[in-house]
DNA sequence: ATATAAACGAGACGGTACGTCCCGTCTTACG
DNA sequence: CGTAAGACGGGACGTACCGTCTCGTTTATAT
């Protein structure tokens, strides 16, 4: 159930993404970028959103490294360091972040967000077993929710307020959220 | 330096944000709602983007109080509350997300979007000046970054992951970060 | 040398042609209207004019019945106003109307009107020559001008004037066409 | 209330109508050979039929000219000469064949005709008032039963039957009317 | 009865044109 | 003489059919 160029589509549609952002990924773009008729891409895809839903499931981009140092403080310096990269690093970034900018306003690319940080997460899960194992988490800790702070705050600085991240906010956030500030 | 009409195409422009998205808010819409030629918008402002920068900028719909309850933790709880209500209560939700999601595509939109934290920031500074004076805070401690991990995960949960956000969370959220998780 | 479901296929062309026009009829639909795959008709008939031709050939829709009266003139009276029927009276008016309208633009469509009226000359023929054995007729009278100016003034009328035809234009017009108005 | 390049865009029309007939005659062709954004035409006229109606009424390429010989025998060859003429003669014909043919299927076209064939009618008239007033013409004769004998007749010879009319058809038609075939 | 050929269905495809929406610019008339 | 109405070129949208193609699956007939 995927269209005879299928693949050159969605490289065509990561790619377009990337070097014109969202707006200007187009379906006419796509089309004529990936050798296939405009008609083609609406017979198999709803609508922009859709298509990029589905070529971000396929590509292997945005993919995680579970991090296993031996040491919970070092796996989330690196989880944090992957985010920053994610968020920062060409070509990975132009298409993450596009791609999560858009998910804030279509529901296709929301659900793919969503799946996205649920597996994510999933991975993550490995870290905090392991560092529970070794008691370097206490047993009312929630990873979901340490996650959240720790990519959430790459997020906002990256995005919302447009600052350059290096590796002591890694390690500064960590410690935030591993020590406590009080 | 305005429009005459200035308050009624500020006005329609975020009811067309709130209503229809950022894909739906358009020009033509906001000329048409306001009563104004759409070259009247084109004179003032550049852009669809640029139009709705100046427009947040004039409402007080994004507005925040500065808790002040004589505790950081009770304090913090209540900007996470704060921050929690923008991104799910309407109408300021329909707003602040689409805003904030369209900032990530539009420079316009970003520069508002860093001088909204960079807004919240100084007003936040009281708290931790506070709570500093008060011994409840480490010397060390970095307002921005504990805002930025606070409002990062509130921003993650409810864009990204789509969840419901309530009381429990704005608490562990703010436990997590004050005692460490550690 | 006929598709199986063939009779599904015109009757669903004529209908399709009756109730949606000559441009509202579609291959795709008449595909879908008499439960057959688009390739079987194309299969068969190279264009929608083709198609249509060989429907119209097969229907007796069209048909005409010869009138006797014994005499010229109510037999020329009881033509005319079988064509008027034809062009005016549903359901078989939608089909010739459009049909002969779509013949302008169609080859196929044009050799199929010549035959259409070759073989309604053919039949008037015999009128004609009873009218000249009874010497209603002078020798030199060519039916087929006759019978043009006739037909011809009720297709301007109906069709180019949108006018109403009744029995009194039937009755003038021949009687316009036999006696002369000089 | 026309757009600045109507001249153009009405020439194109026709000549596009004239050289791929009507189903060829495309708004995006007209566009094109007309230097004007397919935008420009639709915000006009609403439908190709509308479009090519209006192109119609502007073009002096269908005009008729009223003979006055002196005699109605006379005159009435020169109209049929005329319409013959008009459906046979490029590049009137192609105009005027293509757009009769398609006013059979879409009503702006078909009150363009009727316009068109009220307006021959009118001037007509002259000729048959001459006539009375001559002395060549019955009380009781119909000028748009004449009228429409004759033209219908060379309609159907020429679009339906697909024959070529020549003089003596004229002749003999003109005289079918005047004097009677009986 | 069964092979074999014709006919068929399913459905993907490139392609053209449709008619629409909105963009951002430019012309033009008027107040 | 500057402002505002609105016409304009332009790009993309999403849709409808077109006519073509490939590939298995019936379905009849002719051994």
């Amino acid at each position: 159930m995927a269209p005879r160029k299928g693949q050159q589509i969605f490289q065509a549609t990561l790619e377009l993404l990337a070097t014109r952002g969202y707006e200007g990924l187009t379906v006419e773009g796509v089309a004529e970028r990936s050798g296939v008729n405009k008609t083609t891409i609406y017979r198999w895809w709803p609508s922009k959103a859709a298509l990029l839903a589905a070529a971000l499931v396929e590509t292997d981009l945005l993919a995680m490294e579970t991090p296993d140092t031996g040491s919970l403080r070092k796996d989330l310096e690196a989880l944090v360091h992957g985010m920053i990269a994610l968020l920062t690093q060409p070509p990975a970034a132009d298409v993450a972040v596009a791609a999560l900018g858009a998910a804030v306003h279509h529901p296709e690319l929301a659900t793919a967000a969503q799946h996205f940080f649920a597996d994510r997460l999933a991975r993550e899960t490995a870290v905090f077993d392991r560092a529970r194992r070794r008691g370097e988490l206490r047993d009312t800790a929630d990873p979901m929710l340490i996650m959240d702070l720790l990519a959430g705050a790459v997020w906002l600085r990256v995005v919302f307020r447009g600052l350059p991240l290096d590796d002591d906010f890694a390690a500064a956030a960590v410690a935030a959220v591993l020590d406590g500030v009080a």
